[in-house]
DNA sequence: CTGAAAGCGCTTACAG
DNA sequence: CTGAAAGCGCTTACAG
């Protein structure tokens, strides 16, 4: 049986609630008698129970982190562990936990949050991921629980705290960066279209198409729906077009490492032949031959700013939402080349 | 205020015992009373409180996973979340859920540790490496909570549930495949030193050579410590021996990229002048140029059954320790080459 | 088959 | 400055 409050009373003469109030550090506790109630918590090596400091306190002093587990796209991907890392140091710099969702299909997940929120498992939940129609957001913004997302909302995301980049105009950025290398047949490969990012990023491209007077040329609009999961097949038809692309935005690096490699197998040199510029930049991107030239988007700020918002909603339910966008900066390296 | 089983109980017109017993499915409550609580528990949006069930039921059904922390290592690396998916997929399955420790550093790591075995806020750990002298290890072996190691243990590992790979014998093949390839003059880039999988891996390393009568050469056997940070210089010094290797292997794929960088940097070709072999199997390594030969660890196992090995200890605090190897394998692509 | 009571380990008004 | 008491939301022998 482990020690409880009551022993180190007894040991110390006082009664249970002085030795609360000593956990507490309450200053109307005399520091002769805290003194006496520390020496004998450590002599008998108490630790405070948190299921019932909890359970009276109406709190956990943990956060939920809520990601999309379909195994390979939340992990397989350095995005992860990143906005972890950042969400971490953030947290543990107010004492709180980390609670994670293990659920692997949508159901799952959404039950989970309902049981972290409704079962006051945790005090707020970080959502890492914005996609269209999503359930879980939907019940997040019902139940009152805090909450913050990594992504922009689809829906009212006024009214909801969340941090994102600016990724029209990253995306946009990136293109206009491609056409005054002199490129004007441009390619890109997004993700699944019901991801918020994904349809941000698609975005900036037709912006920055438009301002610069170049045709958006359908084919040359990849994302993932439409490959259904063969890449190879599609980047062949992509380069198999009568007037092929002389560069491709992708949306991750992972996917531009895949490209490349398709791009390899198809006797197609980067970036002799042809220009890749990926985003988030992955740790291994700047190794790579050719090393990849990508967007930084900061991806631990990402996770610091949200484990912040809703630290700050939980501080004060009252606060208005707030939206942080975090800044990216395109990093050239080896992968484009000027026409 | 959230509803809780005293208001179920009045709605329904039962006790709150007779709640709790329907909530837990118990046999002797007739089903007329189970359908009728249910129903009001569904009209109310009833959902325990976990942090009252807790407390009483002296568990949490949940599962600490400890990580080192320090930024650049565990988080940069993809064993991380692959190894995280495993346990996830485990852990869900057995309605358990996950609290991540944040510490950064070792003290703070071990303090967190000390807290959630102490103050009941998980049920089991696992932790995520086996380092040598390791406080915490140290602490788990004393504490009685169950846990399991994802690494052999330096100390008594016999006395530990814990899972791993064949690291000595991995390493051994992987300088007999390039031995088999002609090569004889091996360098060897490994990890930190005070890791138990750096030490299994170099002593591999050894008896492969030693095994096939090729001296051991000290310059050749490089690791984190001796390079202080200065891969780049490390890797020049390398190749600038008397003899240089003619293949490299390195502890893990990341490592592998960089090395293959540097050699890059200094007008050294991968595999036409050097072959390189690296470690963990990466998802980016197949899309590599050229493609890297490595060794599959099957990281996703070692958190199935690095999970499977704590929840054993939780369900039956007297099965003996377990040990579980999970196979390897070497994978050939493009990054050696005969001799 | 169901309820009253005690208790899990803590906190916090309320008194003094 | 400190204690007795009530209570957080649940579970579980003990009775009946």
């Amino acid at each position: 049986m482990a020690v409880t409050i009551k022993d180190v009373a007894k040991q110390a003469g006082v009664s249970p609630a002085t030795v609360s109030r000593v956990i507490a550090d309450n200053p109307r506790i005399s520091s002769k008698t805290k003194q006496k109630v520390r020496e004998v918590m450590e002599e008998l090596g108490y630790f405070p129970n948190f299921q019932a400091r909890n359970l009276v306190a109406k709190k956990s002093q943990t956060l939920g982190i809520v990601m999309e587990n379909s195994a390979t796209l939340a992990f397989q991907n350095p995005f992860f562990p990143e906005v972890l890392r950042g969400i971490s140091t953030r947290a543990h710099g107010s004492q709180y936990g980390l609670y994670l969702s293990t659920g692997a299909t949508q159901e799952e997940i959404h039950r989970e949050v309902v049981e972290m929120a409704q079962g006051k498992r945790v005090d707020g939940i970080i959502l890492l991921y914005s996609k269209i129609g999503d359930p879980v957001m939907e019940y997040l913004g019902q139940c009152g629980l805090p909450y913050s997302v990594v992504g922009r909302p689809y829906k009212d995301p006024e009214t909801i705290s969340y941090v994102d980049n600016d990724n029209i105009n990253n995306a946009k950025e990136t293109v206009e960066y491609l056409i005054s290398l002199g490129h004007q047949h441009i390619a890109f490969v997004g993700g699944a279209t019901d991801f918020v990012v994904s349809l941000d990023r698609m975005e900036g491209y037709r912006q920055a198409l438009d301002q610069h007077g170049i045709p958006f040329v359908e084919a040359y609009a990849v994302n993932q729906e439409l490959m259904q999961g063969k890449e190879r097949e599609a980047i062949r038809q992509l380069m198999a077009l009568d007037v092929p692309p002389t560069a491709i935005v992708t949306h991750d690096d992972m996917v531009a490492y895949e490209v490349i490699g398709y791009l390899e197998d198809l006797q197609i040199r980067v970036p002799e032949d042809i220009s890749i510029i990926g985003f988030n930049n992955h740790a291994i991107s700047k190794h790579l031959k050719p090393p990849l030239s990508t967007v930084d988007i900061s991806i631990y700020e990402l996770g610091l700013h949200a484990a912040e918002l809703v630290l700050e909603k939980i501080t004060d339910e009252s606060v208005p939402p707030k939206q942080v966008v975090v800044s990216s900066r395109l990093i050239e390296r080896g992968s484009c080349r000027r026409l």
